[in-house]
DNA sequence: TTGATTTGATTAAACGTTTAATCATATTTG
DNA sequence: CAAATATGATTAAACGTTTAATCAAATCAA
């Protein structure tokens, strides 16, 4: 079974495959109603579908664009592809992704695959060291959205969140019992979006002694249990993590130590699992705007394809702190 | 900055693009070493791409394969999208993904969708009443491979798992204790991995009086509260759960209802969740080989999509059991 | 009636590759 | 030394579209 070409449906109704193109296109052109009818009539009857590699071909545009997070596997991210998907499916376009687990070698190696497949624009979860990746793509004239985290010496356009303000809030709530020590468990990983948060527990928790652990991403259980007995030893009274992932490894640490929540330790976290509900003291967690992050993004890198020589910016969206047992001591 | 293309290359060479196209493709042919030298330097000096687009139109292949799944936002699926990636990566094929919603309409439109990108194949978790679909997919002798779920009637290549046979083995062990009643909800959807595990289930509790309540896809939470309600009329000592997310609802509201687990009714769920594990009663939970369930798929589409004829087979991969205390009374 | 305009459609080139067929030139063979 | 072969490269068509340029015939205006 062949696919159907416009030469097919110009052969059988006896015309060029111009004639073809401009009535099925419905490109203003001079053909009589008649002729174009025929045409339809016989598209329909062979089911044609226009072949979308030779319009990209000429175009030069392929309604594709690429989504680079870190793992499409975290519920944050997979969440945000969803997002992303139904709204890029809105404009016609179709969203090819790829998982960078935070290697900037991997991340190269996307990008180098989504362009030669010649996606429009990219949406970009960036990783530590690939500013040269990112200028890369700038020298290319590509267009691309920085997302959750960007490179401030660079001029481009981000979505973001207010992870200082936020995290600071969070470890204010956190620590207005006046506890003397408080933890904070973060990823070994230099972005702004961690420094960030980092930055704001420090701000929010300058007033006392506070200790920060930093973990790599490899063997995170393991590491997240040495960070945690080394703030355990200090004798934290409260405990604040950077993301979702290190908070479900610290819970399983703390509920096999058995250590009571919020009594012994009152604890918080950034971003969302399904787990801190169900915790016997569900956790207090910060949300963000996982809608608008992945709308914004897109928008913003829709119209960067549309208009190329666009302004660059950034836009900070807020995220939310919610409130829970865990951390009311 | 314009792309590169093998015309800029042959120019600059003073050579065919033929020339080109051969050296830098490999391909066995008579062109002299210096040639060869100076055309590859001409083409890392300007940093050539080959176009992947102009080499799909002209081999027909696009080295990309197109994944419906459900939900992508959905960890089951997003995992197994992954795992997907990751696989596909290795062959040299990119993943288009989209999520039907369990809905044949919306499934439609992603596999028109899709052809017209010409993916060279699809992995499909088909919806109910996609029969049709599946079927016009055959006709049009385009590869694909189904998840999770099938079409019995149909003759297709398939990967599922023994959902009656592991339902059927939770489903003994919560009942181990001899209860006189328990219950299941399961999904509205008569696709044979959920017939297969509510067969398992009535299967498992043939002996005792069992009560069965199906919820819809769109208002989850309030259907779940409301099955589990008339559940709880009936006075069930067991429940299982046909999925994680049904789980996940259902856990919420034996928690609001401060009903104990497993001491008032012992549970067991299909599929993982982070919260099962911290749940106050770590949840028993069956487990999908979701790495396998992902590189077979893959595995048998490639071969589909190498040798067109291959005899089409269904695989079914085999779950299995994770014992906690919410089952064991 | 002649020239200008409108109408309906075709031609041909282009997008960036691939590859069979062909063609000079140089080298080997008998 | 002529014929056969080997070597290094080019030509041209093809994949399926799009679209500017062109063309022939019919219609119109003066």
């Amino acid at each position: 079974m062949k696919k159907v070409s416009l030469k097919d449906i110009a052969k059988k109704a006896e015309v060029s495959t111009a004639t073809v193109s401009y009535v099925l296109g419905n490109k203003k052109c001079r053909v009589s109603e008649a002729t174009k009818e025929r045409i339809r009539a016989i598209a329909q009857e062979l089911n044609y579908q226009p072949n979308q590699i030779a319009q990209s071909l000429k175009s030069g545009k392929t309604y594709t664009i690429g989504l680079i997070v870190a793992d499409i596997s975290n519920p944050f991210f997979s969440n945000i592809a969803r997002v992303i998907e139904d709204e890029a499916a809105k404009f016609g376009y179709t969203v090819i992704f790829g998982s960078s687990d935070e290697s900037a070698e991997k991340s190269w190696k996307l990008i180098q695959f989504l362009k030669n497949r010649q996606v429009d624009g990219f949406i970009i979860v960036p990783t530590e060291n690939s500013e040269a990746q990112i200028e890369y793509l700038q020298e290319q004239k590509m267009p691309f959205v920085l997302l959750d985290r960007y490179f401030p010496q660079l001029n481009t356009t981000n979505v973001a969140i207010n992870n200082f303000e936020i995290a600071s809030e969070m470890v204010k709530d956190l620590i207005k019992t006046s506890p003397k020590k408080i933890g904070m468990i973060a990823y070994k990983n230099s972005l702004i979006h961690m420094e960030d948060r980092i930055g704001g527990f420090q701000e929010a928790s300058k007033s006392i002694e506070s200790f920060i652990e930093r973990v790599g991403f490899n063997a995170i259980e393991a590491e997240v249990e040495l960070a945690l007995e080394n703030l355990l030893q200090k004798k934290v009274e409260a405990l604040f993590f950077a993301t979702n992932s290190l908070a479900v490894a610290g819970l399983r640490v703390l509920q096999q130590k058995n250590i009571k929540i919020p009594n012994e330790i009152a604890i918080a976290s950034f971003d969302e699992s399904e787990a801190f509900e169900f915790f016997y003291s569900p956790v207090s967690y910060i949300q963000q705007p996982i809608n608008q992050m992945g709308t914004r993004a897109l928008q913003l890198l829709l119209n960067k394809v549309n208009t190329p020589e666009l302004q660059e910016k950034t836009e900070i969206l807020t995220a939310e702190c919610v409130f829970r047992k865990s951390s009311q001591r």
